[in-house]
RNA sequence: GUCCCCAUCGUCUAGCCUGGCCCAGGACAUCGGGUUUUCAUCCCGAAAACAGGGGUUCGAAUCCCCUUGGGGAUGCCA
């Protein structure tokens, strides 16, 4: 059989991470069985469907490197790829199911059925279309044709144990009397998702359903579908959910929510997927082995090994994998990529000569090892750039203000004064002679300095600080240190 | 409410199908120690879990049932 999977955003909004996950898991599962990852589009929800969400999703899948092999823009055997463009054969479905007698007219207003509804939840019962118009009087239904009235199509859904085979859970079964007639097409005359989703992965050829648990209540009615007309059933695989930090699910309220908020923050989107592929998946031979490739995902991959509890979002860990691709990521890749985020902060001008680019280059150099996502870049490289250093914080202060550590500035600087040459071995040397002099090795050698240079406990290694401030910035801010 | 799904360290997970090798392994985070005369890295170590209760069995994290907890679904949204 052709392995044939699909990702069907609605584009009702961007692109998060329950969707990313969906897309990937599917993308991976259509390169190991060599098949053909589809990309559809479920706009049947005219009202809130917009181009641009459709735009913004494609454009998040490819950064993600998430490419596909049929889809709206490129065209395939099953087009079109929108369901906005597939009316005809919704139309055409629709007539087969009515001249099999399975679907009716439903007259219901909306009115009506929010009061059904309220009603079956005071008497506790769960709520559902008690089919009211399937059993409607011929006469009745003459009137509300000849008055124009409008209605929908549902779905008459037979009595039955309905058995839903799922790759990740098994057989799950639901009773028929829990599915109410659902609506196929609205009273506008656009199909319902259930309605799209069963012809579409039909006619699609779908050969494997791999989506978010949310839609296994819903694949009840979805193989109803399938059955009623006559078509063989995918195989369906239900992920296990994405949850917030909170243990809701997953949306803008707990954190960073689009896949865009963490492009801009400065995730790699190797690293979102690598973090991704490890909630609720692990490799069958798991050999504590965390940082994984593209290549090796989609070689180890298998649906057998998802799992069915559902897991939370890990921005802790995410930002642990993310800085492991950082740091491993080539330093002229890595200070291009720096550049827009520099600008914005006014650290350099539009434009960046090769010159400029190379002490830029320098300064990245620097902080790779530190950062977990590009935006914390400009705030750990603003020592470079400006001079503005106040020594404000008390912690670095009190240092500062010691008499001790005041002549350990002085000593070193004299000496670098006259250095010619920055080496590491000249820099050593120095250290060497300002600890003769004073008396003091290890950090309390180091951390006035470091502290005078960057007013932060932390950053580079010193000798890397110094070589790329230069001489007279060096000097300069060991004065103003002094002076405090 | 009703239906469906799920349940191992704080979090992601291995082990569960095919009971004994598990007084439960790894990773992130946390804490402690070491290397680096500083910083980061790295290394070592610690603390930390089988939700509870019943069965079945010589033996259960592993199989069954119940309870509890969590999630999802109950739309002319997808």
């Amino acid at each position: 059989m052709d392995v044939r999977v699909r990702f069907a955003p609605s584009p009702t909004g961007l692109m998060h991470m329950g969707n990313a996950r969906t897309a990937f898991f599917n993308w991976l599962f259509a390169r190991k069985n060599n098949g053909k990852f589809i990309l559809r589009i479920e706009d049947t929800d005219v009202e809130r469907s917009t181009d641009v969400f459709t735009e913004a999703i494609t454009q998040d899948l490819s950064w993600l490197h998430l490419n596909w092999d049929e889809g709206y823009d490129k065209g395939g055997e099953y087009g079109p790829y929108r369901q906005k463009d597939r009316g005809a054969l919704y139309q055409k479905h629709l007539n087969v199911l009515k001249e099999k007698g399975v679907v009716y007219p439903c007259y219901c207003t909306p009115e009506d059925l929010d009061e059904m509804r309220k009603n079956q939840i005071a008497k506790g019962q769960m709520p559902r279309y008690d089919s009211r118009c399937r059993y409607l009087k011929d006469s009745q239904r003459d009137q509300y044709e000849r008055e124009n009235k409008s209605f929908v199509w549902r779905f008459a859904v037979p009595k039955s144990t309905i058995v839903v085979q799922d790759m990740i859970r098994g057989d799950v079964t639901f009773d028929s009397d829990r599915v109410s007639d659902f609506v196929l097409t609205k009273s506008s005359g656009s199909v319902t998702f259930h309605f799209a989703v069963a012809v579409d992965d039909a006619c699609m050829k779908i050969s494997h359903v791999i989506r978010g648990e949310d839609h296994l209540t819903n694949t009840a009615k979805h193989v109803l579908l399938f059955d009623a007309l006559s078509y063989e059933r995918p195989k369906f695989a239900h992920m296990p959910m994405i949850l917030g930090p909170d243990g809701s699910k997953l949306s803008k309220r707990n954190g960073l929510s689009s896949l865009a908020d963490y492009r801009k923050q400065g995730f790699l989107p190797e690293a979102i997927l690598n973090y991704m592929s490890f909630l609720g998946w692990a490799p069958q031979k798991y050999e504590d082995k965390e940082i994984f490739s593209l290549g090796e995902l989609s070689k180890y991959f298998d649906v057998g090994d998802i799992g069915k509890s559902p897991s939370m979002f890990d921005f802790v860990k995410l930002k642990w994998v993310n800085s492991k691709y950082l740091s491993r990521l080539d330093i002229d890749h890595l200070t291009t990529m720096a550049l827009p985020l520099l600008r914005e902060s006014e650290f350099i001008k539009d434009d960046v000569s090769e010159e400029n680019f190379v002490q830029v280059k320098n300064i990245v150099a620097l902080v790779q090892d530190q950062i977990n996502s590009l935006s914390e870049l400009p705030s750990l490289c603003e020592m470079y750039f400006k001079d503005t250093l106040t020594h404000e914080d008390p912690e670095v202060k009190v240092v500062l203000e010691e008499r001790t550590n005041k002549e350990i500035l002085l000593t070193f600087k004299e000496i670098l004064k006259d250095l010619e040459e920055f080496s590491d071995k000249n820099l050593k040397e120095t250290f060497k002679m300002v600890q003769k002099k004073i008396g003091v090795k290890g950090k309390a050698l180091y951390l006035p300095i470091r502290l005078a240079l960057s007013s932060k406990m932390d950053g580079a290694e010193l000798y890397k600080m110094i070589q790329v401030l230069g001489k007279k910035r060096c000097i300069d801010r060991i004065n103003k240190a002094i002076l405090l």
